[in-house]
DNA sequence: GATGAATGAGGCTTCATTCAT
DNA sequence: TATGAATGAAGCCTCATTCAT
């Protein structure tokens, strides 16, 4: 008797519109309309689905959350609980930059930039920072008891590490002509190196050490 | 009978306001009223001395750059050419971060983020990010021939630290509470130990190895 | 196989929805989703049974008029005929203010401030003043014919009474502080002495004395 | 060197249109571009001398019950100070409805709407209300100083009058029809009769005379 | 140089009403 | 009858920029 409903496809449709359009405009210069229009909806239905234009960010810093998370924790699988294959397959996961979605990197740029001022933004994107950090910290920790690497502060090291992730993120994002081609995770392995003088080289990706 | 032109204090009183004004409410968020008001000036004026917004976001830009390119300099001369003793210092100055002005951490924070998508700011902040690159692979490039550091390829080992000097500015600016307290420049220290195998330990801050 | 019609049902549920949230936000403030939230339905119904909003505000209208006709005409029901209790018993029912609904009240003011420019409003709302009035020149007219009140124009003596009574209504549903408490119908009632059995004229103005 | 200041003027006429356009369409129903277009002015204007919409309202209020004051002193000063001839005065003065200005009495009973909700404009027509009151109650108190009148409770007195002023306010705006020609100040006045030199009580409900 | 009023486009949001199911 | 998604027109407000003085 009733519509059935199609809330999940819509709030989905426009969030990926705003993803789209925020990577190229911004934030603040993403216009709901220019969101609706992407989405191929009437203004009024945006907000039918979302409360306000805040909402919708947060959804998708949700939605790159748990895309990344998902497919992070797909990628680490495939190291069967290694430490240090899992450590170079968190560091190229993350740095794999020519094969990157510019259009998910320039918005997540966005996002931090959004999170300087926005608290619910700032906590959400301090939930994913810290997921991420902590499952970095969580394959030193490994490492460390495995007697692999040697590093007295695991918080630390990780948080070194998605550091430099983070700022290749921004650099790749705005002026990528200024990273040598290739070198984003090869430095970033060294910098692994010397933060937890691993036992063994770190595999370069694609190897299986 | 013709006034002195003090159009250059205006135009750093402006620079300066938006400064502020950007740094807690972004660059779309900085009205010029907000701006003018910030500076003590009338509206009208602001434009009297820019030509429209995105001038004054270059003007902040340069200003920034310069300030950081000069404090920069002048730390580095007291490491009297010692390249080991200058990597230090290069980390120090950047990661000192409980002493740095979060004003401009959240300014430079935004100004990557304009930098997306506005050609003229994004040529600035490359500049910015080049010259700092630069100067670091020319102390690397220095320590290599030195025979202090192994390396061969300063540009990359250069724009790694400069990422994770970077990043840390991004988590220090949005989610600090991640960061723990103080690890930052020894951390980047390690990495770059990692990156460049220099034959004596980088120098903590303050000391003189 | 038909489903009884519970038109009428519905119709009471969305009227009485309609007066309670337009008490609180006034009836451009009632929107149609706020007043199907406060019926339980849904809000395509609410254009089911009634054609726009407005037909709704005339249900409401009607609602408390006949609503008033009803209770009054019981009311004074128990004066048993004799003018002089009744015309106390319509007093002391209008203006028992401590004990009246506020929604209520403040759905009159409401109405009447859209009869001020609806016409179909001010249609209902003269139908309902004009039924009061003239049920209280009734009294009046019974009164001077039984030789217990003394006037000679009942129409303008009723008159006067209604808006005594709601200028009344409209002082205690906005600034009830204003209001001696209880003073209302005692007030009231010291009026309708002065229309009813005067004893020496006020002078108009510009006379002297 | 700069322009001379015209914010004053400005706000009048902002003000003055918003209180014509309320008076036809209400406050809701005054769109600011209605209010801007009956100013004369373009839309942003509006909004670069008033706050916002409520603010032009309140000053709407202030505007109404400034002239109203002076008006009404003005007409009392002509009574030299003999409290029977400003009580008439002060009728007349309110219910010379012929004569009275319909766009202000219509804002009024707008205002008077306003007032349910809002709690600034509550106040401002508090404030009115009770200056008016006031006034009023410091005749009686004269007068029953001086012995003209008789009354245990000037306040309660007064307040009943302005109820009745008030209340022939909202029937004259919305249902004039219903009101004899010429009788509200008559009325009133015989009103007042009743409530400061009164005969006899009216019977309380319940008491059966 | 300086002031601050003026302009008008555009942004977010709300809402009465319609409609497919 | 009932549902709730969909539409698109306004409405309030902000703002970069211009301009008269």
């Amino acid at each position: 008797m009733a519509r059935p409903s199609n809330t999940d496809e819509r709030r989905e449709q426009i969030t990926r519109a705003l993803q789209k359009v925020m990577a190229k405009n911004g934030y603040d210069g993403a216009s709901i309309a220019d969101v609706a229009s992407a989405a191929g909806l009437a203004t009024g239905l945006v907000h039918y689905h979302f409360k306000n234009k805040l909402e919708i960010l947060l959804a998708v810093v949700k939605r790159i959350a748990e895309a990344h998370d998902s497919n992070l924790a797909h990628v680490l699988e495939k190291a069967e609980g290694d430490p240090v294959r899992e450590l170079a397959a968190f560091i190229d996961f993350h740095l794999a930059l020519e094969s990157a979605d510019p259009e998910t990197l320039a918005c997540w740029i966005t996002v931090s930039g959004e999170a300087l001022r926005e608290s619910r933004v700032r906590r959400a994107f301090e939930g994913a920072m810290a997921g991420t950090v902590e499952s970095l910290a969580s394959i030193v920790r490994r490492g460390v008891e495995g007697r692999v690497f040697r590093c007295d502060d695991d918080k630390s090291a990780a948080c070194a590490l998605v550091s430099a992730i983070q700022g290749y993120f921004v650099l790749s994002a705005t002026v990528p002509s200024l990273i040598p081609r290739g070198s984003a995770a090869r430095a970033v392995r060294q910098m692994a190196t010397g933060l937890l003088s691993p036992t063994r080289p770190l595999p370069a990706p694609g190897r299986r050490s």
